[in-house]
DNA sequence: AGAGGTACCTGGCAGC
DNA sequence: TGCTGCCAGGTACCTC
């Protein structure tokens, strides 16, 4: 599912039923996610109190007394909260249970998702340490992406991309925000000119906002922590587009590959 | 160091 | 209808 926006949403949806409540048991049904579920998750967990639930880029920190559990939703993971039992799909991997009855379940057909544990500095755990700013934070500015792109030959979709230079700008929200401040997804990072990086990054942070306050984008299998679709999708300018007209221009979307990923532009918006 | 490709896994769908 | 091949929201890791 999920790009920032659904993971905010997700966030945003489970934490009043989640925190200040205790585990009363984890249900590890499937361990091959993308990796192993620890083997002593369960142990680490159970009769802790769950103290917060925090967001880095794509990554969702449940911190509890002891430690952090580490959740990534992957390309098709979705945690939903669930207040009667129901029997599990193939697919729902685990179930967090807590002791008032509620539990969350955690669903992802593709397996590309992730629940790890540290019990360090979660900011020195090697998935996060390397992670570029959050593009909604004030230390995403444009003089930060113009410097770093300095020399840069890739194409500017893939280098926004780079959750080494910015997280949370999947396939969906980077083509749309490079639509919006009209530049073109296959121009070298490096060839762009500073006040045109001030105009993406205000692109950035304006749709994943928009993204967030509509609950995310309905694709297939996303459905938010209370089991909500988002409507963001209604709002897409470019992505899966392709030969329907802009509404800005009248032009036919067009759609290429950059970097093996689907990209859709209009030809006469972005330059 | 940067750039590009590969891998993980399953489901859905277009095309034959 | 049924099979095959391709594509999909992510990202760590490998090689060149």
């Amino acid at each position: 599912m999920p790009e920032l926006p659904e993971v905010e949403t997700t966030r945003r949806g489970i934490a009043p039923h989640v925190c200040g409540r205790h585990v009363k048991q984890l249900l590890v049904r499937q361990r091959q996610l993308r990796w192993p579920v620890p083997g002593q998750l369960e142990q680490f967990l159970a009769g802790q109190r769950i103290e917060r639930i925090d967001r880095r880029g794509k990554y969702l920190l449940l911190t509890v007394g002891r430690g952090t559990l580490i959740i990534h939703l992957g390309m098709s993971g979705s945690l939903r909260l669930l207040t009667t039992d129901s029997p599990p799909g193939p697919h729902d991997h685990i179930d967090l249970l807590l002791e008032d009855g509620c539990r969350l379940r955690y669903t992802d057909p593709r397996r590309f998702g992730a629940w790890l544990w540290t019990d360090g500095a979660i900011e020195q755990h090697a998935l996060l340490q390397k992670l570029g700013p959050e593009p909604l934070s004030a230390a995403f500015d444009a003089d930060y992406l113009y410097s770093l792109s300095r020399g840069r030959k890739l194409a500017v979709k893939s280098f926004i991309m780079n959750s080494h230079v910015v997280v949370g700008v999947g396939n969906i929200y980077a083509n749309e925000a490079l639509f919006r401040a009209g530049i073109h997804p296959a121009r070298a990072a490096g060839r762009i000119a500073r006040q045109r990086y001030q105009g993406l990054v205000e692109a950035i942070k304006s749709v994943l906002d928009d993204a967030i306050r509509e609950g995310g984008t309905t694709l297939r299998d996303f459905v938010g922590g209370e089991g909500k679709p988002g409507y963001f999708k209604q709002r897409l300018q470019v992505y899966d587009r392709r030969d329907a007209p802009c509404r800005c221009c009248a032009s036919t979307i067009r759609e290429t590959r950059i970097g093996q990923r689907s990209s859709f532009f209009c030809p006469g918006c972005q330059r």
